[in-house]
RNA sequence: GCCCUCGUAGCUCAGCUGGAUAGAGCGUCGGACUUCUAAUCCGGUGGUCGCAGGUUCGAGUCCUGCCGGGGGCGCCA
């Protein structure tokens, strides 16, 4: 019995006592009704607030309308207890056979265990990383790279079609300082104003050198434009490169200077123009936004004629929504938050709904420590953490997790020499570990040429002790936690979950053994557990690649 | 000045979108390995949930105002 199915029983009870006429609710039986799982244990296994929620509307004390309910739980099969406490909670214990029969739900399921249709039919588009081709990744790259991969995985577990995304700033004035910075180092010469120091210019300037070796032959503007075709696509292959190591990949590039050379800014500018939603003043063309929530209107055609940065991103949402997304996800650093007010202004511009075809996530910044001290963190030299600070300290795995194992809506302190440690203070190596423990479970298990419990071979009443129940009860909830991460674009419950879900394993291997001991025959609780274990194993595995970290066999 | 965001145990953070006595991990103190991985488990320790009001049966959670940290407020990109 999981909790939705418990949930099931508790709105079919509300059916039958309002159609016996024992209950009036002015509004229909809710479809859904909350089921949680207590604090304590003396509240049973799983609690519901419904007649709290609804002792108003039925014109009835709390405590009488969960009496009525607790009479007809307690006739619902798999139910064992139903308790009335405090002002009116039900507090409910399930059968252990009821409880147990979950095992072999989730090893049929297998990989598709946690997953729903919740989304299914939603095109969604996730844009993530974006990280312009000027330099290395940044580490508020890397963060939303671990949190946007895997918040599409969970968005495809939950049925969404899911495409992510890369807009590439190949168009302005960076690409223009990025170009004059190589060329500047090509000759020799001084990093010009404003422009891209850093030992990795210097490094793209001597590829480039070698791609073309008559580069510096050719007249000034031409040479910079080689170094900027060249240049940009070397930054690019290495960017691609590290998130391809990072176990990230997009299934589109997509490059601003299309936007520009196509005339979809002219066509979304036009579009705008038609809904009345632009004016010329002081020979710029504006988008009335303020109208639509912004703090101000923006300029989107500057007084020189050239686009204003905004004209790309209307560009760019026009076409998201042309080739077919209902829902177009960005999700930006929090330096970049200023921009959500006319992002979503320029949405309402085009007729669309803000928050619902738009949604703009905001990350807040990563900071990493060693030794207890910030990692270069010195503005003034110019010197930005990262991807590489990062991942080189403590590797794929370790990065991905510990950058989603946190809300992205609160800054983040990573200590590189807890995250690099191979103990259980590291909380992604307690979790792998306790997934490397059930698989070497299952290969004692082979060796001993046994197997879990299939069919009706298995009984899950057997599964009675109480941490053989916390685990089951754990398993149950991972459908609810996958559910509530994609509703509400939080990939870190899902970790949270695995760290919760690993403690209820070691629990329970520490109180229970799964293989027979010595010369001990093997019994039907031996094979119950070890469809347990294949069960646990098996949500263990799907958690982990919901973030991307692998599951390993063996440590 | 305005906007966004955060403030929960000594430290790092959860808190299921209003529920019961606020939870983990680390730290600290003390226990548990002849048998499935001790990278584990068990117990003790630790709190004015930034402050003050408000909403209601009920607030860490919602509203308002302060205080404090971080970020942002260009016809830059």
């Amino acid at each position: 019995m999981t909790p939705e199915q418990l949930s099931t029983a508790i709105v079919g009870a509300l059916t039958d006592l309002v159609d016996s006429g024992a209950l009036t609710l002015p509004d229909a039986v809710p479809a859904s009704v909350v089921v949680e799982r207590p604090k304590s244990k003396e509240h049973g296994d799983y609690a519901t607030n419904v007649a709290l929620q609804l002792a108003k509307k039925a014109g009835l004390p709390p405590r009488d309308l969960a009496g009525l309910l607790a009479d007809r739980l307690r006739a619902t099969e798999g139910i064992a207890a139903v308790d009335i406490a405090g002002p009116g909670f039900l507090n409910i214990t399930v059968e252990a056979a009821a409880q147990g029969a979950l095992a072999a739900q989730i090893v049929e399921a297998g990989a598709a265990y946690g997953g729903s249709d919740l989304m299914a039919g939603e095109k969604v588009n996730l844009e993530f990383v974006s990280a312009n081709p000027t330099g290395p990744i940044h580490l508020g790259g890397t963060r939303w790279a671990a949190v946007g991969d895997a918040l599409g995985r969970i968005f495809e577990a939950s049925g969404a079609d899911v495409t992510r995304e890369y807009y590439f700033n190949d168009h302005g004035a960076q690409i223009d300082r990025f170009s004059t910075s190589l060329l500047a180092s090509a000759k020799g010469e001084p990093t010009p104003e404003d422009g891209y120091g850093g030992a990795y210019i210097a490094d793209i300037a001597q590829q480039v050198m070698q791609t073309e070796p008559r580069v510096l032959d050719l007249p000034d503007d031409e040479a910079q434009e080689v170094f900027r075709s060249v240049g940009v696509n070397l930054m690019f292959d290495e960017i691609k490169q590290k998130l391809h190591e990072f176990g990230v990949d997009f299934d589109v590039y997509f490059h601003e200077n299309n936007l520009h050379e196509s005339g979809a800014v002219k066509r979304a500018v036009e579009r705008l123009t038609d809904l009345g939603n632009t004016y010329e003043k002081d020979g710029a063309l504006w988008l009335s936004t303020e109208q639509f929530g912004d703090d101000k209107d923006r300029v989107i055609i500057k007084s020189d004629g050239k686009g204003a940065y905004l004209s790309g991103d209307l560009a760019y949402y026009l076409d998201k929504r042309e080739r077919g997304f209902d829902r177009c996800l960005i999700m930006l650093g929090a330096d970049h938050h200023g921009y959500v007010g006319r992002m979503m202004a320029m949405c309402a511009a085009f007729g669309d709904k803000p928050g619902e075809n738009l949604e703009i996530l905001i990350g807040q910044m990563v900071n990493l420590l060693s030794d207890g001290q910030p990692l270069r963190m010195s503005k003034r030299a110019g010197t930005v953490v990262r991807h590489d600070d990062l991942v080189d300290a403590i590797g794929v795995d370790a990065s991905r997790y510990a950058l989603a194992r946190y809300t992205s809506d609160t800054t983040i302190d990573i200590d590189l020499d807890l995250w690099a440690k191979q103990t259980n203070d590291n909380p992604v190596f307690y979790v792998q570990y306790a997934h490397a423990r059930l698989a070497s479970i299952l290969r004692n298990a082979a060796d001993l040429g046994l197997s879990a419990a299939r069919g009706d071979a298995f009984d899950p009443s057997l599964l009675s002790h109480e941490k053989e129940g916390d685990l089951l009860r754990a398993l149950a909830e991972f459908p609810r936690v996958v559910a509530a991460a994609a509703q509400l674009r939080e990939p870190h419950r899902v970790a949270r979950y695995l760290e919760d879900t690993a403690s209820s394993f070691h629990k329970f291997y520490d109180a229970c053994r799964v293989l027979p001991m010595g010369d001990e025959e093997p019994a039907p609780i031996h094979a119950a557990r070890l469809l347990l274990v294949e069960a646990t194993k098996t949500v263990i595995a799907n958690g982990l690649h919901l973030l991307g970290v692998s599951a390993p066999e063996r440590m």
